[in-house]
RNA sequence: GCCCCUAUAGCUCAGGGGAUAGAGUGUCGCCCUCCGGAGGCGAAAGCGCAGGUUCGAAUCCUGCUAGGGGCGCCA
């Protein structure tokens, strides 16, 4: 029996007891079923007598007192207690907790999954970092988190698009342009142009893989040459670094296409005809104050060119025109000033902003050693990329310190500590347990342990009680954090689940002692240990870290 | 000046209005005669400040303080 079961058996009996008129008809909501932390507090614990005594016309007691001999008659429940100011706590029946272990064993990896966003279509656009550098560590922790949560997202029922941005058009792209053949032609950097190792190598790069002497051509097309060969260099440097980090997109998308394409000029006529385009001081502007942002934005400069805004907003109709209901951005602190605009855009074409276009703001990274704050400086050469992050603590190691922390929190990533490969990074207590599943389950198999029987009403030690719950809960850990886009309650839950099966190793064996016999208890345990390995390789997997079998 | 995020144990961070606020790491003390000690057990140690809402606040609201980021016809 698992919590959720216990919550629609508490709805029922509410009913019920409606129906029969021992309660006053009410409306209730959601009932919420919690492990308490304090086990003599029963197996579960509702507090649905605090929440809807009021609307009962009686006090949380009163209700609470109606309730509990009602549920004590349902099958399964051994007992229920009112506590407190009103809390109705839950003891199962011997084996009606242990039973779950079989059927999690069953499910495998299906185990987890769910249909809540069944049928949905999503874009995750996540990275999305300018193709004029090697990828930060700002990016390496979007693409953890983003492809974490896209996972998860999937694992209940949405259809996932992965997508990045390639901000190929544009000043930026024309400054690395200039910066790459001024590289080649050894003068000094531009101003305002990029600098770093990296641009000379990209720049000789340039020169060896074209025939033609590029430098001998006129300024413009020297310069359009290195901008189209050096942009194609870095988009393959950074498809290659995100597939080494476990990221595969399943759209690369040019910002440049939308020009190419006309979609830039569509979407501006678009928002003409619905009336939020006007004319000033030879710009054209959108009327993004009508809804809700704090003033108007240009779109098409007196000069002439676009405003990067004028492709967001192709790009986020393009989006919709391929089907996507829901448009998830994820961007940095740094592009917070943004949300406002877009959020107007979406509105100004019609949709539903938080709905259609959610955006996740991720604060930064702080890269420090020894707690000292690590300068970064392209110039001085200082830069850590992603990939000396996963060259220094492994694609694992990084994915899951990235990922196990908030959005909301900056993090500090200290090198010095990584650096030492020690158990400092909880990746590894949570991969170590699961190694431990899959070695005890080989070695019962070798002593004769094997899955004949299971007898759940024996996996009663109470470190068999509390593996039991945390297993039971992964379900609604995968479904709040899709439903909240937070990642990190899955890695936050797997730390928690690699404790109780240790405490539980620690204090139940599954192979006999040493000349012992084989009995049911063993045989059951042995469920019971597969069940928390099914559990650890389900949710590291929705990380995107490895679950070794041994290490 | 305005906007966003943050403030919880020595450190790095969890904590979706509930009962005695958790984990890792660090410190101190234990457990190697048995399935992996990359483990387990115990101890010390904490919600920035001030109000408010609520039966109940680390959590929601307001103000203050401190830190990070952002406020271009840049991208």
């Amino acid at each position: 029996m698992t919590p959720d079961d216990l919550a629609i058996i508490i709805a029922r009996v509410l009913n019920e007891l409606v129906a029969s008129g021992r309660l006053a008809q009410f409306e209730f909501g959601e009932v919420v079923v919690e492990r308490p932390k304090n086990r003599e507090h029963g197996d579960w614990a509702t507090n649905v007598a605090m929440q809807f005594a009021g609307k009962a016309g009686l006090k949380p007691r009163e209700f609470a007192d109606i309730l509990a001999p009602a549920l004590e008659a349902v099958e399964g429940i051994e007992s229920v207690d009112v506590a407190g100011p009103g809390f109705i706590n839950i003891t199962l029946a011997a084996g009606a907790a242990g039973s779950i272990a079989k059927q999690i064993v069953e499910a495998g990896a299906s185990f987890g999954l769910g249909d809540a966003l069944k049928g949905i279509s999503m874009n995750l656009e996540f990275v999305s970092a300018n193709p004029t550098g090697p990828m930060h560590i700002g990016g390496a922790r979007w693409a953890s988190v983003g492809d974490s949560l896209a996972r998860i997202l999937q694992s209940q029922g949405a259809k996932v698009t992965r997508e990045y941005y390639f901000n190929d058009h544009g000043a930026q792209i024309d400054r690395f342009a200039r910066s790459l053949l001024a590289a080649a032609r050894k003068e000094p950097t531009p101003e305002d142009g990029y600098a770093g190792a990296y641009i000379e190598q990209i720049a000789q790069k340039v020169l060896d893989g074209t025939a033609e002497d590029i430098l001998a051509l006129p300024e413009a097309e020297a310069q359009e040459a290195f901008r189209a060969a050096g942009v194609e260099l870095m988009f393959g440097e950074i498809k290659t670094s995100m597939h080494d980090f476990g990221v595969d997109f399943d759209v690369f998308f040019h910002e440049n296409s939308l020009y190419e394409s006309g979609a830039v000029q569509k979407a501006i006529d678009r928002l003409r005809e619905l009336g939020h385009i006007f004319e000033d001081d030879g710009a054209t502007w959108l009327r993004s104050t009508t809804f809700g942002d704090d003033r108007d934005r240009v779109i098409l400069k007196s000069d002439g060119e676009a405003a990067y805004i004028a492709g967001d907003l192709a790009y986020y109709l393009d989006k919709r025109s391929r089907g996507f209901d829901r448009c998830i951005y994820m961007l940095g602190a740094d592009h917070h000033g943004y949300v406002n605009r877009m959020m107007a855009m979406c509105a100004a074409f019609g949709d539903t902003p938080g709905v259609n276009l959610e955006i996740m703001i991720g604060q930064l990274v702080n890269l420090v050693r020894n707690g000292e704050p690590v300068r970064m400086s392209k110039r001085a050469g200082t830069v850590v990329t992603m990939e000396d992050l996963v060259d220094i603590v492994g694609v694992d190691a990084a994915r899951y310190a990235l990922v196990r922390s908030s959005i909301n929190s900056m993090v500090d990533i200290d090198l010095a500590l990584l650096e030492k490969k020690t158990n400092d990074n909880p990746v590894f207590y949570v991969q170590y347990a699961h190694a431990r599943t899959k070695q005890v389950a080989v070695n019962a198999l070798s002593l004769g342990v094997d899955t004949s029987e299971f007898e759940p009403a024996l996996l009663n030690h109470p470190s068999e009680e509390e593996l039991l719950a945390k297993l039971i809960e992964y379900p609604r850990i995968t479904a709040g954090a899709a439903e909240l886009r937070e990642p990190h309650r899955v890695a936050r839950y797997l730390e928690e689940v690699a404790g109780a099966y240790h405490r539980w190793y620690d204090n139940c064996r599954v192979t006999p002692i040493s000349g012992g016999e084989v009995e049911t208890v063993h045989r059951t345990r042995l469920w019971l240990n597969s069940a928390a390995g099914v559990v650890l390789n389900n949710g590291l997997g929705l990380l995107g870290v490895s679950a070794p079998e041994r290490m």
